[in-house]
RNA sequence: GCCCAGAUAGCUCAGUCGGUAGAGCAGAGGAUUGAAAAUCCUCGUGUCGGCGGUUCGAUUCCGUCUCUGGGCA
């Protein structure tokens, strides 16, 4: 093993309400092991029933990376979350102990596991200017336009596609490359490399982050959990049933806390999470209290389905079982032959 | 009790001038490179309420029964 020099670090993934966080903590009671939230809700302060945080109680006793760092009228994006996530994960290994990094953001994970390519950051000038050309002239126009400077992407990304292929037109006008030319130009990064970064390049920080062809997978060794139910329909009832105890803990009173506040709008990336959206709409008159709850169901066990998917191919994982008392042993005996 | 309108996919409904039927939602599968709890793609056989009748052929027309709305008593 060319890699063994690497330290540890654990992924417990899962889809919502598959009983990641009991399982995480859990685990940092018999293992010297620190947690970083992977979630692209969690992050955001005040949203704090609906995404299903930890309470104060458990986060005192548990205490996690990576929530509250942003309100929820800030964008937050998979390049920013890599810088944050590999600086916490550093500073738990410089102490001797394990990064312990639990969520169901699985474009975040990946994006430590595989690295990104270098590419300019969001332009809120630009997607402004994209949309109102989309407005006048339809997307199917900017398709064609991406059509003429970069048909690999505009192969890949249907017309209806808007977010990505706004994006991808995004790129070229902030940049005047092309996505593809960027995603050619990203390193093609074997373990070699990535210890050899590791081990010559005195750990500075910006060999990671700031490479010329984008962010290198993490230098870790990674030892990857998922946990789901067996079977989809428990996982259905366990949505349904946490979404009427969010109801009861006064979700929609938190939402319209942020409603009332009047600096935010349903079209932020905070207020389209599951859930919020849904609860936006009631508070708008958009929906009837009953429609919101089962939309707010029903959106919930599509992003678990999503979740699933990004599962099912993932390389190296293992597998446990929602509600199996034997996790936390699995999960320790595993880790123990992984790390030896 | 009488009159009217319904009864078609898990749900809401469209449709078949008589040749056994299709949308939306739900659900399933997939994609995923700075919004990712986002965004997008693919997938539709079901005693067409039951039983009779007419017909070469009925989910469609007729009769009858059951159920659900609404109205009149």
């Amino acid at each position: 093993m060319s890699d063994v020099a690497l330290p540890p670090a654990i992924f417990l993934m899962g889809p919502t309400a598959s009983g990641k966080t009991d399982l995480a903590i859990a685990l940092t009671k018999v293992l010297p092991c620190d947690i970083i939230s992977v979630d692209s809700a969690l992050i955001y302060r005040g949203m704090d029933i609906g995404s299903a945080k930890p309470d104060a109680a458990t986060l005192a006793e548990a205490p996690h990376r990576l929530i509250n760092i942003k309100d929820p009228d800030e964008s937050y994006s998979v390049a920013e979350f890599y810088r944050d996530a590999l600086a916490e994960m550093q500073e738990i290994s410089a102490r001797g102990r394990i990064p312990l990094l639990v969520g169901g953001t699985m474009m975040y994970f990946r994006v430590l596991r595989d690295g990104i390519a270098a590419l300019p950051s969001a332009n809120e000038a630009v997607r402004v200017e994209i949309n109102k050309e989309a407005e006048i002239h339809g997307w199917a126009h900017l398709h064609a336009q991406l059509q003429t400077v970069d048909p690999v992407s505009a192969k890949r990304i249907k017309p209806s596609d808007t977010q990505r292929l706004q994006r991808a037109l995004e790129v070229y006008r902030v940049s005047g490359k092309t996505l593809t030319e960027f995603w050619q130009a990203q390193e093609k990064p074997s373990p070699d490399s990535v210890v050899k970064k590791n081990r010559t390049g005195n750990d500075d920080k910006a060999d990671y982050t700031n490479c010329g062809g984008g962010l290198l997978p993490v230098p870790y060794r990674l030892v990857q959990f998922a946990i789901a139910p067996k079977e989809r329909a428990l996982l259905h009832e366990r949505i349904a049933q946490r979404f009427r105890i969010m109801l009861a803990e006064g979700f929609v009173h938190e939402v319209e806390t942020l409603y009332k506040a009047g600096k935010y709008s349903a079209d932020l990336p905070s207020m389209r999470c599951v859930g919020y959206r849904q609860v936006w709409d009631y508070l708008d008159g958009k929906l009837d209290y009953e429609q919101m709850v089962e939309r707010g169901i029903i959106a919930t066990r599509q992003l678990a389905k999503r979740q699933l998917t990004w599962l099912r191919s993932w390389p190296d994982l293992r597998w446990l079982e929602t509600g199996d008392v034997n996790n936390l042993d699995k999960l320790l005996k595993y880790f123990e032959n992984a790390a030896s």
